[in-house]
RNA sequence: GGGCGCAUAGCUCAGUUGGUUUAGAGCGCGUCCCUGAUAAGGACGAGGUCCGAGGUUCGAAUCCUCGUGCGCCCA
């Protein structure tokens, strides 16, 4: 016996009962041992936060890093999961101080960077419980209790060790940064908090006058958006080919040097005539000195000289150089260089850096101080707010004659996001940074062998990347991160990196260990982990190697914790320090397949593709002194990588819980299920599509795939336990996995190709099904995979069962019976295997009951157990499949001539005509006459080749076939087969085996196969037209038609009764129909066998049957009375 | 401003190396069927200037260019 289904199904609670089912049994860490010794498939966690709720995006993150590994899992090979979390972080900072109610860095640190710490810890873990319930409700297969942390002290040695290789090969230098600063809070913004404060403000634009030295009659037009940057100023750049104007202006003796594109534009602004005195190429003004508007630093350096590494020497700064970013869509076409302040002005300065010799370079001119105010340097503005300065600084030029224009500018400029009063301005920083663009070759190199889907990230987004490569910021002077392992000798400010906390502790005259160990008596509660972390580690000091009786002290910086998430191939082992981690990073490296949203392409994806090729690439080996790690061939470190699309909420736009345009997942899952969401994520859309969250999509997938298939199973156990079929008492010992080699040991089972068309279609079928999911997911498709999963359950649902049904009810035990069952069970058994990775619930629900209930333990405990099925191409019947898709075609239409013709299907009529394009499946299709007749209630169907009077025969060129053989004649041929009688020309292809046209360049031959024949249905025909057929209804209604006709309808009207009555399967029933029409009486009269046999009534009388009640009803606007009593 | 992607039915989306004739699916809508899978199920139908404009080609939803709109990333 099958247990009986419940109904009305609920799929959440069947989830909750499986999950236990789960838990309880260590189903999961059984699927990991029965592979044990498979090969690996090696997947990767990206690790989210946990410091924020999980919403729907997640939730397709996670199922789709669920999805690919269960299914390898069940193709035999062994799939560690091991999860992990990412701890650190500006956002868990800025969590924690909107918690404190702070937000500068001051406050921080007057707060206390010690306390402040413990909060960031305790905030990273705070909604861990929401995400591991998820992950499980979810069905998201992990090892959560072994996940990596990303501040552990073991995660945590292993970014140091990785960075201390970086260093120890001169791959991790000090150097300017250009930052969005908020001076007010004393603290650099991340692009993501710069982005979210850009507002549209009007600010001076002033073009200003730079006098040539060698020229002073001419001044260089020099424009800029931000006066307060004018003092810091070091050089002047054009675009060497572009052309530059002197011009003279009406009335005045100096000249101007403008961009010659420009110099309308300016003499209309300035309202001037601008005579143009010559022109000439960008390329002139190359190495052209001026003197700039504030001479605080030019006082004091102009003159002097560098050497420069080619040779010669040259002015360090105040001449015209060349940049490619100039252009003359605004401004004047020579672009005023403050490389303090603006990114592309610094990358200016350290190519002309580049060309001088050491100790030779320009200098970074830096007037202005964190602060945001101007230095001593500025005389005369010193300790003014640099913003405020503006104007002032605009009088004064104008004072002095140096303003030629000025005017208001309206721009997006952006402020702290914190203190919307004020503005941002950009400043060098001191940073770390790593020489990534020493690899770009090798990024690229191994970017090329990584398989992207989709396919257009590799050379696209992430390719363009990589192209643009700047070295990494990896520092950040912040708190809450891994500390940068660097210790510097407060006198000579020697370096050295440290890999592990034991190495540190193991300098010589070591101090400081002592403030971790007192606050960790104070309180016991903290994690060993926090040692190494600030404020502790920074306490520690050692002696200097270079200078008796100097401390080597850590600097104060925290890094990017991008660093963090990208170092977990082998952080999260804690290689090399950890016992065992060499072979377990060995062991599972490369990554076989990795997954997450597009936004991490510049992140995740990105700092592991960086920092695997910095340190294991086979050819960076030129670049490293040590050897102790091997080389590892391209791609690493992942193979497959699935790039997610972005999941908006229900209206479009971004998911935001304000705007509450999604739901919470617990809400989904409580709803609809966890396999309903997982089915809408990977049956709906490629995963690569940006995904809009959709609640009826989610909904509809229980009746579009979940509950055909549901209906298809319980149909299944109602008639096996109304039959008693059992299979468990058919096979004898281990059933094991069920698969078509254990059916085949039962008695009843007989071989497919003895067994009925359809059971041999079917089997076919999930064959076909088999094979194309497999191969699909081989390929990472899984939207496609879906796709034929459910056309298979639609095939086996409304074309199997629906066809087979009165095989299962029929009373007598026929082979045929047994055939259907045998089946239908192996179908069931089958579909379960393939559905297994995608809905993995229902699958198991499925599985227990088909295979636990008959066997118990005797069959695999659990379908994640078993292997995937992987289909046998051999056993699918090309043939079969396409004469039942004909029979289908035929049906479709039948009922579509009907339609047209307003016949219903109940009304029986007394022939078909089918028309076939091409006859090659007609026999096959006349032996199964009785299915057309059946499905269409017809009595006849005939094939009929000659049908001239139904339809029009249309010859058609295969376009594909002659395309490439008649190119440009083609348009002819195509005319004249338009023109042409098709039924003449079919005539002609079969007498002679070919067709010859007259075409003007020349006769054309065409055979059999260089044409297509297509039918159309003459008007006035009941008759309807597909791609391989016509077909055609007799309409002619004969009065024994009409009476059967009748008869059907009244056994549809007693069939409604017994269910009002609430009649069991298997009452006999006595019927009574009062009526005053002669034609329904005498249908009744000669269909009585057909009706009580139907309806299982043992008696039919046109009396009203005593003791039921009466309904008045009307059959073909025959009105009658109908009594129905259980007998 | 730069890069990448997207634009197909009322809605959500497919559309495989270009093949013209009838461009598909689901939902929704309309008409109907079935009533022994039954608080289900099924059939049929209507609905499209394939964003716009050029180009390549015998042939373009598909390839190229430009434009428009939207999204993401970066400035």
């Amino acid at each position: 016996m099958f247990h009986p289904i419940v109904s009305p199904v609920s799929f959440p609670d069947l989830e909750e009962e499986i999950i236990r089912f789960w838990r309880e049994r260590q189903i999961y860490e059984k699927s990991l041992a029965a592979r044990s010794d498979g090969p690996a498939f090696i997947f990767y966690e990206g690790p989210p936060t946990a410091n924020g709720l999980p919403h729907p995006g997640h939730c397709l993150t996670r199922a789709i890093k669920d999805l690919f590994p269960r299914y390898k899992t069940m193709r035999g090979y062994r799939c560690d999961r091991k999860a992990g979390w990412d701890t650190h972080g500006l956002p868990v900072e800025v969590e924690v101080c909107k918690e404190l109610g702070i937000h500068s860095k001051q406050e921080i640190e007057q707060y206390g960077v010690e306390p402040f710490i413990h909060k960031c810890l305790d905030s990273v873990f705070r909604y861990t419980r929401q995400w591991e319930d998820l992950t499980e409700r979810l069905g998201f297969w992990i090892h959560l209790d072994e996940a990596y942390v990303t501040y552990h002290q073991s995660y945590v040695e292993s970014v140091w060790w990785a960075l201390k290789k970086l260093f120890d090969r001169g791959l991790l230098y000090q150097g300017h940064k250009i930052v969005w600063w908020w001076a007010q809070g004393g603290t650099a913004l991340s692009s993501g908090e710069v982005g979210q404060g850009y507002r549209e403000v009007a600010d001076p634009s002033v073009y200003v006058r730079f006098p040539l030295v060698d020229e002073p009659e001419t001044d260089l037009l020099v424009w800029t958006t931000t006066p307060w940057t004018l003092p810091s100023n070091q050089f002047a750049a054009v675009r060497p080919d572009l052309e530059y104007s002197v011009v003279r202006i009406e009335g005045e003796s100096r000249r101007l040097i403008l961009a010659s594109a420009l110099v309308e534009d300016i003499a209309a602004k300035a309202k001037k005539e601008f005579t143009v005195e010559k022109t000439l190429a960008g390329q002139a003004l190359l190495g052209r000195r001026y003197v700039p508007p504030f001479d605080d630093y030019y006082r004091l350096q102009g003159e002097t000289q560098g050497e420069l590494k080619g040779g010669g020497r040259q002015h360090i700064a105040w001449r015209v150089v060349a940049a490619e970013f100039v252009t003359v869509d605004t401004g004047t076409g020579i672009v005023h260089q403050a490389p303090a302040f603006g990114e592309v002005d610094y990358d200016v300065l350290l190519a002309e850096q580049a060309r001088f010799v050491k100790g030779d370079v320009p200098p970074l001119l830096c007037s202005v101080a964190p602060d945001g105010s101007f230095t001593a340097e500025t005389s005369g503005y010193q300790g003014r707010w640099v913003k405020e300065a503006d104007k002032d600084i605009c009088r004064e030029l104008r004072d002095r004659g140096l303003l030629f224009h000025q005017e208001q500018y309206l721009h997006e400029y952006p402020f702290c996001w914190r203190a919307e009063e004020d503005p941002l301005i950009q400043y060098p920083r001191r940073s770390w940074f790593i020489r990534t663009t020493q690899f770009k070759e090798r990024m690229l190199a191994n970017n090329r062998q990584i398989n992207w889907l989709p396919e257009h990230i590799r050379d696209g987004r992430f390719g363009n990347f990589l192209e643009t490569n700047v070295d990494w910021a990896l520092s950040r002077e912040r708190y809450w991160g891994t500390p940068l392992p660097i210790w510097v000798c407060e006198e000579t400010g020697h370096m050295e990196a440290v890999a592990s906390y034991d190495e540190l502790l193991a300098k010589p005259g070591v101090l400081g260990a002592d403030v971790w160990e007192r606050a960790s008596r104070q309180n016991p509660e903290l994690p060993e982990d926090l040692r190494i972390h600030k404020p502790y580690i920074d306490a520690i000091t050692y002696d200097s190697p270079k200078a008796k009786g100097a401390r080597m002290r850590r600097v104060s910086e925290v890094i990017d914790c991008w660093f963090d998430s990208g170092a977990m191939p082998f952080a999260q082992w804690g290689y090399p320090n950890q016992e065992g981690s060499k072979r377990r990073f060995d062991a599972q490296f490369p990554a076989d397949f990795i997954s997450e949203a597009l936004d991490q392409t510049r992140g995740w994806f990105y700092s592991l593709l960086a920092i695997s090729t910095l340190l294991f690439s086979e050819d960076a080996a030129e670049d490293r002194k040590d050897t102790t790690t091997p080389g590892v061939e391209y791609p690493h470190p992942y193979r497959n990588c699935i790039v997610l699309g972005l999941m908006l909420g229900e209206d479009g736009g971004k998911m935001s819980k304000s705007k509450r345009n999604y739901r919470e997942p617990g809400e989904i899952f409580d709803r609809y299920g966890a396999d309903a969401l997982r089915w809408y994520f990977f049956a709906n859309q490629p995963p690569w599509t940006s995904i809009r969250y959709s609640e009826q999509a989610i909904k509809s997938c229980i009746p579009e795939f979940l509950l055909t298939l549901w209906n298809v199973y319980s149909f299944f156990v109602i008639y096996a336990n109304i039959d008693g079929f059992d299979p468990g008492a058919e096979i004898a010992g281990n059933a094991g996995p069920l698969d078509a080699r254990v059916l085949a040991t039962a008695g009843p089972y007989r071989p497919i190709p003895e067994r009925g068309e359809l059971d041999r279609w079917v089997l076919s079928e999930l064959h076909r099904t088999a094979t194309a999911v497999t191969a699909q997911m081989d390929a990472y498709d899984n939207f496609i995979a879906c796709a034929r999963l459910t056309e298979f359950v639609d095939a086996l649902s409304n074309w199997y069962v629906r066809r087979s049904r009165d095989r299962f009810w029929s009373s007598e035990q026929s082979s045929d019976k047994a055939d259907a069952y045998w089946t239908l069970y192996e179908c069931l058994l089958t579909t379960c295997k393939l559905i297994a990775p995608f809905v993995p619930f229902l699958a198991e629900v499925m599985w227990r009951n088909l295979a636990g209930a008959p066997f118990g333990d005797r069959a695999t405990e659990s379908v994640h157990l078993c292997s995937y099925p992987a289909g046998d191409a051999g056993a699918i019947d090309e043939v079969l499949s396409r004469q039942m898709a004909l029979g289908r075609e035929i049906v479709s239409l039948g009922r579509s001539a009907r339609m047209g013709a307003k016949l219903k299907v109940r009304q029986p009529l007394s022939r078909v005509e089918v028309i076939l394009a091409d006859r090659t499946h007609q026999d096959w299709l006349e032996r199964h006459s009785a299915l057309v007749c059946d499905e269409l209630n017809v009595k006849k169907v005939e094939y009929t080749q000659k049908a001239d009077q139904y339809i029009t025969y249309h010859v058609l060129p295969d376009l594909k076939r002659l395309g490439p053989r008649l190119g440009k004649r083609l348009p002819a041929l195509r005319k004249l087969l338009n023109r042409a009688d098709g039924g003449k020309l079919l005539a002609e292809l079969e007498r002679e085996g070919k067709l010859t046209f007259d075409l003007p360049e020349g006769p054309v031959e065409l055979e059999g196969g260089d044409v297509q024949v297509r039918l159309q249905a003459k008007e006035g025909w009941a008759a309807a037209q597909g791609p391989s057929c016509v077909v055609v209804l007799a309409t002619e209604l004969t009065d024994e038609l009409v009476a059967e006709g009748l008869a059907r309808e009244l056994v549809r009207l007693i069939q409604d009764r017994r269910k009002e009555l609430r009649c069991q399967y298997t009452d006999r029933i006595i019927v009574g129909i009062v009526t005053d029409s002669g034609e329904l009486r005498a249908a009744i009269a000669r269909f009585d066998e057909y009706v009580r046999g139907e309806t299982l009534a043992v008696e039919l009388g046109f009396q009203p049957v005593p003791g039921a009640e009466s309904v008045e009803l009307k059959v073909a606007g025959h009105p009658l009375a109908l009594s129905v009593r259980v007998a």
